[in-house]
RNA sequence: GCGGGCGUAGCUCAGCUGGUAGAGCCCCGGAUUGUGAUUCCGGCCGUCGCGGGUUCGAAUCCCGUCGCUCGCCCCA
């Protein structure tokens, strides 16, 4: 491979065909599910003004401090790529009005951009299914969220994901809470390793979910989160625990559990996996129910949750299962010029009569055998085969590939009839 | 930003201690006139990531560089 060939960016990754209709499978069961619980689609821009995700991620947060594609566009904007759907989203319904006095749920996906060093799980350009309720208090809804989720894992097959769920408490509560920390982390300083220092300044809760081994004693004895809660987070989060009993979905609480955007509030909750690499986490989510009113509108609580399709599709094919591919019904072997010369006119034909059922037409010729070959690896069911014989008598062959039903000849006319009852049974 | 691994045909890879490259898959053609998915034969495909050095000679050794990949950080 030369040097000089064009590459795709580093972490942008090309989507082949054959791995294409997991996606497809994913994206068609998320449309559905959110249609089933009366979600609304919405799609908002890739880029926005960088102030939109500065001051709704947090101006000191990885995200925003490095990983954002950010440019000046040429009337000298400040713009950048979304990294993550919910700034835009909500600035959008802000914008719009969507929040005025009303309940929205609504869902997103597309393609987010964060400028991280790739590996296993994680791309530069990376893709969310997002989805948002906006004026909902209660944790009624923080619970169908969830539900929703599970059902998409049901309706997938997928099976290794767990569910931990955590309360943040309120911004003021938090930062009690937080204060504790530092002071607590501040009198064990020797035991902790370079990065926990480094968060003890920037962000001292991730702390708490450091995957190094050696901190694990000072961490647990540190003092925990949802011992601090307000009341009424408190009260919060026990209704929304009890919820999820209820819908029997299982979960459990893990006091640890942060997110890494200042706009969480309350409820935070994360599926992951042992399945995959590093990158563990396949969907997760959280209420905020400040950031509606941080970014202009009127104060409204709100809650989502995004899920990495990438996951979600390495998970998919991790669990082995066939790939969801599809395949024609029909490929038509052309052999001879008469044959080739109407060959065309009759597909699009049968296409009118046999519509959804896939008629592929052997082109740029070659011997017999090879369009053979080329109709079996189609994975068409049936083939028709047309040479100067049947072209001459007026009919065509229709031989089954995938079955040991036996070669039959059907005239022209009545061979999309035929053709319909051949697809049928299959 | 920091570490580990790896870069040989479209794909998966072999090539021992240096002598200018191989296999399988794929694709094309053939094995009694027009029948695939199993078999057999033949063909097509590479400046061995790139640059420099050592050497009579380097895919093979050394240096640099670019790229890919896994992990750390962070996150979906």
């Amino acid at each position: 491979m030369s040097d000089r060939r064009l590459q795709a960016v580093r972490g942008m990754n090309d989507l082949l065909p054959d791995e294409l209709p997991w996606w497809q499978l994913v994206e068609r069961t998320a449309r559905e599910l959110f249609a089933d619980y009366g979600y609304q689609e919405m799609r908002v821009p890739l880029v926005e003004r960088t102030e939109l995700f500065s001051r709704s991620i947090g101006e000191h947060t990885d995200i925003v401090e490095k990983e954002m594609y950010t440019f000046e566009d040429r009337g000298g904007d400040l713009l950048s790529l979304r990294p993550e759907a919910t700034a835009g989203l909500v600035r959008a319904a802000i914008e719009h009005g969507l929040l005025h006095n009303q309940k929205q749920r609504l869902w997103t996906a597309g393609a987010m951009f964060r400028h991280e060093r790739p590996q296993a799980g994680r791309y530069r350009q990376f893709h969310q299914i997002d989805c948002e309720a906006f004026g909902f208090e209660g944790p009624d809804i923080d619970a169908e969220l969830i539900q929703m989720s599970a059902r998409l894992w049901r309706r997938l097959g997928i099976r290794d994901v767990r569910l931990r769920v955590n309360s943040l408490g309120t911004p003021e509560s938090r930062r009690a809470y937080r204060a504790r920390l530092v002071e607590y982390f501040g009198q064990h300083r020797a035991t902790l390793d370079a990065d926990s220092l480094r968060r003890l300044e920037s962000n001292p809760l991730r702390i708490l979910d450091s995957r190094n081994p050696a901190l694990a004693e000072v961490i647990g004895r540190a003092p925990v989160l949802t011992e601090h809660l307000d009341p009424d987070s408190r009260g919060h989060f026990e209704r929304f625990c009890g919820l999820l009993e209820a819908c029997g979905v299982p979960y459990e609480v893990d006091p640890r559990l942060v997110r890494g955007l200042d706009y969480y509030s309350r409820t935070v909750f994360e599926w992951s996996t042992q399945a995959l690499g590093a990158q563990d986490a396949v969907c997760s989510g959280g209420r905020y129910d400040g950031l509606v009113a941080q970014l202009g509108g009127e104060p409204t609580p709100a809650i989502g949750w995004a899920l990495g399709i990438e996951r979600l599709v390495a998970l998919l094919q991790a669990a082995g299962g066939p790939a969801p591919g599809a395949a024609p019904g029909v490929y038509m072997v052309l052999a001879g010029e008469r044959a080739e010369r109407e060959g065309l006119a009759l597909a699009e034909r049968l296409r009118d009569a046999l519509p959804g059922a896939g008629v592929q037409v052997n082109m740029g010729g070659g011997s017999f055998k090879s369009q053979l070959k080329r109709a079996d690896r189609s994975g068409a069911a049936v083939a028709v085969v047309i040479g100067d014989d049947e072209a001459a008598r007026g009919v065509a062959a229709i031989k089954p590939l995938r079955s040991d039903a036996g070669q039959q000849e059907c005239g022209i006319a009545g061979l999309a009839e035929r053709l319909a009852e051949l697809l049928r049974r299959n």
